[in-house]
DNA sequence: CTTTTATTACAACTAAGTTGCGATAATACT
DNA sequence: AGTATTATCGCAACTTAGTTGTAATAAAAG
């Protein structure tokens, strides 16, 4: 349905992504707004907002959701069709800008892809 | 620790993999087995294939895991750097044999990716 | 055939995420 | 501004995937 009215749980739960440029974990922000905000609020907050192309949603490598705000989506077409690289080493993700090119598969129709990278972030890499 | 022993049961769950050759998710192959099984012994199976380089796993888009045989693996080395292809339609997921190339990121180092895409089989696009 | 110990079943638990519903607070309306 | 409407929120209870501890079972080694 996607947000409508202006509240402090919205305000707060964007704050989040607003002081951070790289994604959040659900779990993450359930722990960090613990004290101010319902985790029901929360996971329904983070749905509308990836229903009005504010944030898109993808799967850590261990089956828990990340949220990321988005650069160039709207409500009708999200272009999170990005990487998302995770560090290994500090457990960071962020949003990569490299573009990786799936090739078309004979007979099959590609509607969408999750590409996620791990390795070594900059910090960790030293 | 890998598969020491011969068991039956070790059998009827790989037996699941020969009359299959795409990927069957876990709780599919609780729900296929359950009559002979525990769930338990299924998870620490597929623990052990894994380290034996039987099988290797993957999240499908909705964070639960998927297990499929390996075709170049061994117990040291896993190739199985290959991208899944999961039809939105029927649901089913098998692994690719096209490769796809994750371009050098500067000041990362790439170590694995798990690619996954979704659209359309070849089954179900008619 | 006995002994060793990997494997299995069972029950109880954890953790991520969901649902229903009454209370609260934005926003619209007069 | 004061009231009505209804989106949003908090709480409790639930669901589901996966894990842990432990006693019983069964491969396979001796």
């Amino acid at each position: 349905m996607g947000v409508v009215r202006k509240t402090k749980s919205i305000e707060l739960l964007l704050n989040e992504f607003k002081t951070q440029k790289t994604a959040i974990s659900t779990i993450e922000l359930i722990k960090r707004l613990k004290a101010k905000l319902n985790k029901t609020t929360i996971y329904r907050m983070l749905e509308n907002l990836v229903d009005d192309g504010i944030l898109h949603t993808f799967m850590g490598h261990d089956g828990i959701k990340w949220y990321a705000m988005c650069i160039n989506c709207t409500k009708s077409k999200h272009e999170d069709i990005h990487p998302h690289f995770e560090c290994i080493e500090c457990g960071e993700i962020d949003c990569l800008k490299t573009e990786v090119i799936i090739p078309e598969i004979q007979n099959r129709k590609i509607l969408s892809s999750q590409i996620l990278i791990r390795g070594m972030c900059e910090k960790c890499i030293n």
